[in-house]
DNA sequence: TTGAAAGCGTTACCAG
DNA sequence: CTGGTAACGCTTTCAA
């Protein structure tokens, strides 16, 4: 039992394909009677195009590749979603790929799209060789990067102001009175590199600058970063002055850092105030409400399908191409229990 | 600047397009020497089929497409991300669509995922009409059903045992003494009703049986399931006698119902004992760390993709149909703080 | 307003 | 072992 295909349909109907092509198209040059026709035989017999056909003469996939280094964790979830709304709604259908933060993987995948011939890629790389991503500049597939940049290329990107939510972060601590405030982050991610940045320029800006010892970097996946913090804070809280504020890149670090904090004895906020940064859903829930920087995934999402549709749109007018755009969302700081302290100033 | 195809490998080279081909797959009537000319020249041109055109004249697409309610929600993200590993291997691309629990939507994207002939369907659907499901099996693609069953099918499925679900979780709150028992749960989908029907057969086999009072069911989208077993519980806390445990059908829902049971003024576990489902990595960090019935999320995954694969090599063979499996992980319960009582009997 | 011819990049079938 | 021919289902271009 084959599929239905333009041809069963004009030959039911004695028309051409073409006829019935430029029908289903809602082309000009169609008699209002030819097309009822064909619709009312279409809906008939279940008639579906085949896309494949339909990419092969186009060029035009229809699809969209998005490649994230883990699907579970929420931030990137809820940036797929914006995306998969926004395409859906635009006629294009989402092929996703977890990298699952290792680089083997993540070139396989982006070959496997580049095959595919997606219209354009969406991608949150973080080892990222320049090599991966000269394979899709070469494929000449548009591709906008998320969340994560690439040193060296000059690309669109959708991201959050990481340096602004490293001051955020940095100034709501040393708002609530803390003094010595530690970090525990990412390693060579742009995103970690620009929230260090951020907790540097605010410590020196009020003169609490402390030594190399009060910052913890790790690259990770987000499943480890439950333990990774946990390990991280339980070896800042030896150090002598003890952090009373600690700011950390993600909110699953900020978990393992709370759990750490209350296994060692000592209290949250009262003793170290804690700050992640994600404002994940489940924040609000957890042994105590942890204050958070939003970083918008959702709307992430949204604008990186918006820009991708864009770029595609731009591809296919043969015009000049247009500059790369940075897209950056405004982080927001959401104050919780994690940092509810007297001020002491 | 034009992708390569096969054509130019086969000029370059002096040989037919059809010998490029065969090369590239394996095929065994192709000397060592000319596949390895062709491979170099593939390397070197930095070749990518066209999956498109293959998909064309093969009709398999290599891709499989996933629908779900919800892809925030953790639970199909880590089934997600089982398929996902599953399905790189073997060689396919997932084609991710979110229904977000809504009907119209579910139904548009499934006639999406059909005109893109992809090779299987994975689809864990909530307001099922048999509608829906007919144009997959018309299409005459062949489908998996993951977490939800559509009454009155019978099709392949993967999911978790929800009846034992039920019942261990029931079981285990008579066990630390509860006598009082209330169920916040999901009204149409099948695994709610395997659920609540699993919590009624324990309850009658211990003569504890309840009012219907005591049972509180909505369909619900997972984003608000917190609200949800907020207001379902604080209605549940009022009944007199008052429940002294409750059996929550996800965690999210027992989220919002410890909220609640502390917002009341009361303790957990001391006052109302709280068992969840689907042991969300985040249960540990909670308030009260929540004692859940593990789904094993990422084994249906797992498991889903290996049998779509097979039902894809099966359809290309030409023998009988397999019948439909039904394959049900086994549930494990998980405890933590949130049930630890001492045992009243 | 309609249609005929050509072709998109690949693989299947069958000859050489 | 190699290759020609046809076909997959659709759209584009141009002519009627």
């Amino acid at each position: 039992m084959k599929p239905v295909r333009m041809k069963d349909i004009a030959r039911d109907l004695g028309v051409s394909v073409i006829t019935v092509s430029k029908a289903l198209r809602d082309h000009s040059d169609i008699s209002a009677a030819t097309r009822a026709r064909v619709l009312k035989r279409v809906k008939e017999l279940n008639y579906k195009p085949n896309y494949a056909a339909r990419a092969l003469v186009t060029g035009r996939s229809n699809m969209i590749g998005l490649v994230v280094p883990d699907l579970v964790h929420s931030f990137y979830s809820e940036i797929g979603n914006g995306l998969g709304g926004v395409l859906r709604k635009a006629g294009y259908n989402l092929v996703i790929s977890s990298s699952e933060e290792d680089q083997e993987i993540e070139s396989q995948v982006i070959d496997q799209l580049i095959a595919r011939r997606v219209d354009c890629l969406v991608i949150a790389s973080s080892n990222w060789t320049a090599a991966a991503l000269k394979r899709v500049i070469e494929a000449n597939i548009p591709f906008v990067l998320i969340d994560r940049r690439v040193p060296g290329i000059d690309a669109n990107f959708v991201g959050g102001d990481d340096e602004l939510i490293g001051v955020i972060a940095t100034e709501h601590l040393i708002e609530v009175g803390c003094k010595t405030i530690a970090h525990i982050g990412g390693a060579k991610i742009t995103p970690a590199r620009g929230r260090l940045e951020g907790y540097k320029k605010t410590l020196a800006k009020h003169r609490l600058a402390l030594g190399p010892e009060y910052i913890v970097t790790h690259d990770m996946l987000d499943e480890s970063a439950h333990e990774v913090g946990y390990e991280s804070a339980m070896s800042l809280l030896k150090l002598n002055p003890r952090p009373d504020g600690i700011f950390c890149f993600s909110d699953p670090l900020a978990i393992g850092t709370m759990r750490a904090i209350l296994d060692a004895g000592l209290r949250v906020p009262e003793d170290v105030a804690l700050v992640g940064c994600g404002n994940l859903h489940y924040d609000v829930f957890l042994r105590i409400p942890l204050t958070s920087v939003d970083q918008q995934s959702f709307a992430i999402g949204e604008r990186a399908a918006t820009l991708a549709i864009a770029m595609i749109d731009a591809e296919s007018q043969s015009g000049p191409k247009p500059k790369p755009r940075s897209i950056l969302l405004q982080p927001k700081l959401i104050i919780r229990e994690s940092t509810y302290r007297k001020i002491h100033a």
